[in-house]
DNA sequence: AGCACGCCGACT
DNA sequence: GTCGGCGTGCTC
């Protein structure tokens, strides 16, 4: 009677697999196995290897064959840790951004869930002593010293996790199992997010932040676009806080995105104290068990807080309460190699999937951001209003066409140093070159020290005796002399950090200097003590780079000097003036967060310079409405839109082929243009040869509708293989 | 991307 | 005679 029936339809789901393909792939699901929702790992024979995907769907028929359908190999998850919501988001990040879709999976789960190794539990086995092994440790005629001695003692003040044994007990394992057995000692599993809510209050809010925390709770299951533009030392954090707080408090998770170099052990320590909770964080130095445990938890909706870099912009949220992107014109959280996702954007597209608020703090919100609140697609507040000082700092300009050049830093700049010590406060010198000079030149020919992979001058590092190229980290011993004319008179051109260091240090040599650049910081150690460092409040200078113009609340800092700020006044990058606006003003709110108003003093020869003049009349408000006005003229982003297409090859012929193919292999329709094909500001890296298309468009729909059709035949192209090639949706830079 | 297959140069 | 170069094709 059953040999009758028709035969079951065969359950297909669709798979997406780690390779750069576009499509997804079908796979039967053997009879008798439990069909895997999307969002569930599988893995699957792929080619002639094993692979882990994800389910992306379920199919009546196959796409392929019924001969050539392989069978799922195993289902690894019983039921998806990818959200629907968080598979639907990357699934459209992936059309977005014109990247395979198993690709962007890929980037989205932690390491450890990319393989078939199960993934690491999210309890922690600790080990405790027994009340036989309390009186065994009483007993005065036990043997010291031995390894179930030393863990009896281990264990005396109180359960201890197995992880941390590993680490002060060698080969406890062995010890611990013959005490158990004794029924000394006994072990458990705990859950590792266990520390009950135990938040401390913050200080009063002041009515602008309180206004921002109404405009939140006024409609918390809602999208709701905010930029929160306010400007350094008005407490963006402690609206932050209150938020997340509120948002905990309803028993939801807060996900906070905040740049790589400002999360740091003091941030994550403010965030546990004032929330009372653990926090799950996520970021690019943390181990992958570390990473997996944080990405399960806040996957299990047991993380209450996730704070992570860029990439934590993919954790699963099942108990969605709150987005938050802190200095959200920050660059680094465009991704710039292979999915070059945009974690704001991202953070704005899930926080509308999600139903929540997605709060965007910047005191230098990024120009698309400021559009976009303009336009009313983003409700904008502000927080006006610095804590404690009243005055946002002054702005001196040094030019330096009137200034005899002796030490890269004029006599003006140097006396308000002067000056600056002798309040007894701190000054710092920013400078976005380290190094000792960005030019070895040799006087008598002209000859200056190139990367030959890179034709670009290399830096010189005096401390190391090195020639380094920063673009590709080619290094060199220093010549005795000009390799083209054999003259002696080679000299260093130009101030790195490392060389201010040395000038500020002749110049000053009674007060402590300190350097911090990526030189020194190279060592976490190094970087931890120049990190701790920086609480120290004597009167001393602070000589470094970007890594200086965030985070760290510098209480003794009064006086900013910007070296030299010409090569942003002049760059070819459209971005140039806006990164330069927010650099400068990013780096004066380091001055003068206590008491006394900062000074700002800047180094030019380019005083007169519009950017100068409307900063100085208007602040970052009044330049960033010129430069809206003139990318809304130039029809650049945020009033365009761009993709770039970049390639690289060793062969600069086979470049030109492949790059004018693309050009015309299909042309572009009515609203938007090619560009191309262009050789890249920097026409050399590494030994490759680089050049780009750039794509631009009026409006978004058609530029999407063009990639679509126009990726599929430029990857078809003869030759494409040969060369290293990728598309940027929304490029940063179009290097 | 992997990983195979496949056709032409210098080696045990 | 083979080991091995990387061009081209495929992966449900």
């Amino acid at each position: 009677m059953s040999d009758d029936l028709p035969a079951a339809p065969q359950a297909i789901v669709r798979v997406a697999v780690p390779v750069p393909l576009a499509q997804a792939f079908d796979y039967a699901v053997p009879a008798g196995v439990p069909i895997p929702a999307r969002g569930c790992r599988v893995r699957v024979p792929f080619g002639r290897r094993d692979t882990v995907g994800v389910v992306v769907g379920h199919a009546e028929a196959a796409a392929v064959a019924p001969g050539r359908l392989k069978p799922i190999g195993e289902v690894l998850d019983p039921a998806p840790w990818l959200t629907e919501e968080l598979l639907g988001s990357l699934e459209w990040a992936s059309r977005y951004y014109h990247h395979p879709l198993g690709e962007v999976l890929e980037a989205a789960l932690p390491q450890a869930l990319r393989s078939a190794r199960t993934p690491p539990t999210e309890d922690e086995e600790v080990w405790f002593l027994e009340d036989a092994g309390r009186q065994a440790r009483e007993n005065p005629g036990r043997r010291r010293g031995t390894r179930p001695d030393r863990l009896l003692d281990q264990l005396a003040e109180g359960a201890v996790a197995a992880a941390l044994l590993d680490l002060r007990l060698p080969g406890w394992r062995a010890a611990a199992r013959s005490l158990r057995q004794r029924g000394w000692v006994g072990c458990r599993r705990v859950p590792v997010a266990s520390a009950p809510p135990r938040p401390s209050p913050g200080p009063p809010l002041n009515t602008e932040q309180a206004a921002v925390v109404a405009a939140v709770a006024a409609e918390p299951d809602r999208f709701v676009p905010i930029l929160l533009h306010g400007v350094t030392g008005s407490g963006k954090t402690e609206v932050y806080l209150d938020l997340i707080g509120s948002c905990i408090a309803r028993g939801r998770q807060a996900l906070v995105l905040v740049p790589e170099i400002a999360l740091t052990p003091q941030m994550l320590r403010r965030f546990r104290e004032r929330l009372g909770v653990t926090i799950a964080v996520l970021h690019s130095g943390l181990g992958e068990v570390e990473r997996a445990r944080a990405w399960l938890a806040a996957a299990r909706g047991d993380a209450p807080v996730v704070l992570g870099t860029r990439s934590a912009v993919f954790v699963p949220l099942p108990r969605p309460g709150l987005l938050v992107v802190d200095e959200e014109h920050d660059t680094s959280y465009k991704q710039q190699e292979g999915f070059r996702y945009h974690a704001r954007d991202l953070a704005l597209v899930r926080a509308k999937a999600l139903q929540v608020p997605v709060v965007l703090g910047s005191a230098t919100p990024s120009l698309e951001s400021l559009a976009n609140a303009e336009a009313g697609r983003y409700r904008h507040l502000h927080l006006r209003q610095r804590a404690g000082s009243a005055r946002p700092p002054d702005l001196h300009i040094v030019d330096l066409r009137r200034q005899p050049l002796q030490h890269g830093l004029a006599e003006p700049a140097l006396a308000a140093i002067r000056a600056c010590l002798d309040r007894g406060e701190q000054a710092l010198v920013f400078r976005n070159r380290r190094g000792y000079a960005p030019v070895l030149q040799c006087r008598d020919c002209g000859w200056s020290a190139q990367c030959r992979r890179c034709d670009r001058p290399m830096t010189l590092h005096r401390g190391r005796s090195r020639l380094i190229c920063h673009h590709c980290g080619a290094e060199q011993p220093v010549p005795p002399g000009c390799p083209a004319c054999g003259g002696l008179a080679i000299v260093p051109q130009g101030h790195g950090t490392e060389r201010l260091e040395d000038v500020l240090r002749a110049r000053f040599p009674d007060v402590p200097i300190v350097r911090i650049d990526r030189d020194t910081t190279r060592s976490r150690r190094a970087r931890d003590a120049l990190l701790d460092g920086l609480a120290d409040e004597a009167p001393r200078i602070l000589v470094g780079t970007q890594i200086l113009a965030k985070g760290h609340d510098l209480a003794r800092l009064s006086l900013v000097v910007l070296v030299s700020i010409d090569e942003g006044l002049f760059s070819v990058d459209f971005r140039a003036g806006e990164r330069l606006g927010q650099l400068i003003v990013q780096v004066a709110g380091r001055a003068g967060r206590a008491s006394r108003p900062g000074q700002v003093w800047l180094q030019t020869h380019h005083p007169d310079h519009p950017l100068l003049a409307t900063l100085r009349g208007g602040g970052y408000r009044a330049l960033a409405q010129a430069l809206l006005e003139e990318r809304r003229q130039a029809q650049l982003p945020p009033y365009g839109y761009l993709a770039l297409l970049r390639a690289e090859a060793e062969d600069p012929a086979l470049l030109e082929q492949f790059l004018s193919a693309a050009c015309r292999v299909r042309p572009a329709p009515e609203g938007v243009r090619l560009q191309g094909p262009l050789s890249a500001p920097m026409p050399r890296r590494a030994g490759a040869h680089r050049g780009q298309v750039i794509v631009e468009a009026d409006e978004r729909g058609p530029l999407q509708g063009y990639l679509t059709s126009w990726l599929p035949q430029v990857a078809a192209l003869p030759g494409g293989r040969q060369l290293r090639w990728s598309i940027d949706v929304d490029p940063i830079d179009l290097f």
